[in-house]
DNA sequence: TGACAATGTTACCGATCTGTAACATCTACC
DNA sequence: GGTAGATGTTACAGATCGGTAACATTGTCA
């Protein structure tokens, strides 16, 4: 119920919201469609007639984060244009806004973790689209003048999705509300490694 | 079958080790008790003759994990006595190994990440380790004269988080591969930042 | 108002999972 | 060898979950 308050009035949309949110607290396997129905104020079969199954939900959920993580991925190449460095700082920063919002496009992470194992067919989705998130990164750490990118953005993603577990389980008195400058700090050695 | 070949004899040891092994692969909810019977060798009555319950099995499970660590922390403490800085540096190391090693002790960071947002009564005994663990390790940082240590422990905990779940997911093509370098650079970087 | 599509409600099926009961078998120890 | 305790086997109860069928209700638009 609290999430239809405020989400849009189609149930496709709502539905979408709720099993968002709660695949991100209890894990996908973790919660139920009737669940995920009620939170949408909806019920289970408007949910099957929206999607044909529970894998197909799980997909369109990690579908709704991708365009989101691409959203956020463009914005920062058009707030600094033509600034590398910039960018890199920016995402950093933007980063760690995420990983401490209650509502956070994390979830591929996530997904990526609970699919490992399984045979869901999310799981070549979410692992390429992790491919070509690093392979950008890498881009714009070079651009930026970092010697070893490859490495900080291994950094990087160690540091954010050790962020993204960290903030699930200790919150708000863990390690994960000091992610920015520990990525600020790691951004800058790199950046004296410079060749 | 594959556990019980090394596996000590008895059912008791032999079900806790394959539902530590399983509990990794699939996670506490993605296992079920007869699949861990079965993997050790043994059957579901046996199984819920020496642990009541199947929670009951996970806290057992989690205290041994937790005698590990603890066993870990004393041969890293003794083996270089007197000396933080190499205990440190030691500590970095052995972390990267039991990270990229298959039978590794991080299923409490696991079980953290998974018991949350549930009442199960193992979730205060994990938090209390974390707590634990991360003192001892500002305690360690301080002595080999780190001026921030408390931020270079969280540091070093998301990044430790990262790679346990960068592991399970990328595996050895993943970024977790690279933690020691990656944790030894940062570590680096905080000692010369000391007062 | 009438008609059609979308949505809600209830009940159910089959599979899976935790946990238990009853009984059979094995093993250690006297 | 015989007995007691630990272990294995089978069957089942109760709950949950994914998914479906049949029917009732609502909303929308002509």
């Amino acid at each position: 119920m609290t999430a239809a308050v405020k989400c849009p009035p189609r149930p496709r949309e709502r539905i979408i919201d709720a099993a968002r949110d709660l695949f991100r607290k209890h894990g996908i396997k973790g919660i139920g469609v009737d669940a995920i129905a009620e939170a949408a104020d909806s019920n289970k079969m408007t949910l099957y007639r929206h999607f044909g199954s529970k894998d197909d939900l799980v997909f369109v959920c990690l579908q709704e984060a991708a365009a989101e993580a691409e959203a956020f991925w463009n914005d920062i190449k058009k707030t600094n244009p033509d600034d590398p460095k910039a960018q890199l700082n920016d995402w950093v920063r933007r980063a760690g806004d995420f990983i401490t919002m209650e509502h956070c496009n994390c979830e591929l992470l996530d997904a990526a973790a609970q699919l490992v194992e399984s045979d869901h067919p999310a799981r070549r989705f979410v692992e390429d689209l992790r491919a070509l998130y690093m392979k950008r990164l890498v881009e714009l750490c070079r651009e930026a003048g970092v010697g070893d990118a490859e490495l900080l953005v291994d950094a990087l993603s160690l540091l954010v999705e050790g962020a993204r577990c960290n903030w699930r389980s200790a919150g708000q008195k863990g390690a994960a509300t000091r992610f920015v400058p520990i990525a600020q700090m790691v951004v800058a050695d790199f950046m004296q490694h410079t060749a």
